[in-house]
DNA sequence: ATGAAAGCGCTAACAC
DNA sequence: GTGTTAGCGCTTTCAT
């Protein structure tokens, strides 16, 4: 493979006017110049950006680590990060933890081995490795949820508010007894959806009921078993606020094996917002999240700090957005009576 | 930063016995290795990866570039990938090309000027710049949609005939009017599902009409007009083969907006399961990918490429499976009337 | 405007 | 078993 000295062999120059052409340094003799560019396009040279970075000691990449890629809610964040990441002239490397703090750890290392410019982590617990980073000096931006260390910048979403205005739109719809199933415990964004369902029930003074609370992951397929343990209780919930999608799946499906409906029967109000939300009948209440927004502004954050490292980091709290449909209404009841 | 002389120093060796230390190799004298490693730890030692892969002119990293993050087929494809990297050692890291040919080059240069063990790509066109890649010796597999180029491996899916076998099935299913809502001309799935639908009218002895064929980007929020422009037609498909699940979101929106039921009124067939595809009503009849089979296969070929580099690429085509439900029946209709 | 030369931090011969 | 040393390919002073 074709290395910056045969390009400069061949060219009858220096390697250092090679690398000044090559990255537009400076002023170089256009005539140099030219026969510098024929010799690379003749060697088919391609710059070695480990070399090249080594030297430099940085890297126009930003790293985003996720907790699982497929959940549109973390997908769209990377939309966001990425529109603003190739704006900037940076690429940015997706990588999942699926959950796992072994994996985040794993993609952090690597991160800051490979001298990524910064980092934007949704981290899996709260006790992240992402010091790893912050210790030595690389920017780092959390996003969905919270980081107990200080020195990163934060990207969250009001979601306990949110919680609360989903619980309370269910009892002000009619339902009595509102469930919630949450994500694990230690994971913010699920204790906190628990505890702003719990604000809801206390600000209608209903007495909150343990055995109408359940936890499961946050993945896909593994809210089965929580989601049937709640609709067989006796009596069953008459509505449910449901922490993210890949768990409302998960109820919709109970629901259907037992011939339920979700509005009529169960009501229902679900975190995120996802494209099949309206094709489902009832279509599905939602808490919309600005997950797209969430993306772009962690990015921003992160570049600043990337050009200023001595910039103190910021928190930012976005709203999120009730969005009501047929799955939180009862009315059919009366039309079915 | 603490370098690999500084813990030598610390610890009274050599810099060679540090990265032997750390890096398991040979045998070290176990008191030398313990005094490595406490120096180590108390400098916080982080090994720098570039320095590292620019001696070793390698990295265990897989770059994965994929042509939509937003798309569940893709992101399933991603988690085949990771699964089967993950257990040879391997980090992968996600590229999304967004269906752009000149994002997708960019990413695959930067793939290849940071040394990546091999990539997997799902080429945006037919005739993309992988020959940066292969001409460099890295090696290369291709997914969803081929190469034109050789030297690559392939994974691709046999889409073409689960297109007809859809069609067919519609057919039978008692349509008379069956339309087509495909990709972009140039990618090749899209053509070839297609052609797939027109071998399926072909075969049914059914003359193809042109204006019930349309196409749209592969993404979500592209196919809006195509659909519209389908059911608007006088008179309008009776059923419908859709070439990807983004694009089933939006016929089925355009559906619900002129109060027509699919099943009853419009048969439809969409490729690629989705979780919401059993909680629509009727439930959406499917052709079913192997997607995450799909990432699986193509990792570990590319894992024996890269361990054997002069191993012959090889083309694997998987199947397909229809999984047909109410979304394709007709059955409604006598119920109704 | 150009070239010579010094490393960036690490690993792998090679010598002891 | 351990240390010495020569680069990997590039960028960037520092001279000229």
């Amino acid at each position: 493979m074709a290395t910056i000295s045969d390009v400069a062999a061949r060219a009858g120059v220096s390697t250092a006017t090679v690398s000044r052409t090559l990255n537009g340094k400076s002023t170089v003799d256009p005539v140099l110049a030219a026969r510098v560019q024929e010799a690379a396009t003749e060697l088919g040279y391609q710059p070695n950006g480990l070399a090249r970075n080594l030297r430099r000691q940085e890297t126009a990449v930003l790293a985003l680590v996720i907790s699982d890629v497929e959940n549109p809610f973390f997908t769209a964040i990377a939309r966001g990060v990425e529109d603003v990441a190739q704006t900037a002239g940076y690429s940015v490397v997706l990588c999942n933890s699926d959950e796992q703090l072994a994996k985040e750890r794993r993609y952090l290392e690597i991160a800051m081995q490979e001298r990524v410019a910064g980092v934007i982590v949704s981290p899996v617990g709260p006790s992240t490795s992402v010091d790893i980073l912050t210790s030595r000096g690389t920017p780092v931006v959390a996003v969905d949820r919270p980081l107990t260390e200080p020195g990163s910048d934060q990207v969250l979403v009001d979601t306990r508010q949110a919680a609360q205005e989903a619980t309370t739109h269910l009892l002000a719809a009619g339902y009595r007894r509102v469930g919630c199933l949450t994500g694990p415990a230690g994971v913010r964004t699920a204790d906190d959806r628990l505890d702003g369902y719990l604000d809801g029930l206390r600000t209608a003074g209903v007495t909150a009921d343990n055995t109408l609370v359940r936890r499961a992951e946050y993945r896909a397929g593994c809210a089965d078993v929580a989601a049937e343990e709640l609709l067989d209780l006796e009596p069953p919930p008459d509505a449910l606020v449901v922490a993210n999608s890949p768990i409302a799946v998960a109820v919709l499906q109970a629901l259907a094996a037992r011939g339920l409906r979700a509005g009529s029967d169960v009501g229902l109000v679900a975190f995120d917002e996802v494209p099949w939300a309206t094709l489902i009948d009832p279509q599905l209440s939602v808490v919309a999240q600005p997950a797209y927004e969430i993306g772009r502004v962690a990015a921003e954050l992160l570049l600043a700090r990337i050009g200023d490292h001595s910039r103190q980091p910021t928190a930012t709290t976005l709203e999120a957005r009730l969005i009501p449909r047929g799955s939180s209404r009862r009315d059919r009841l009366p039309a079915a009576g």
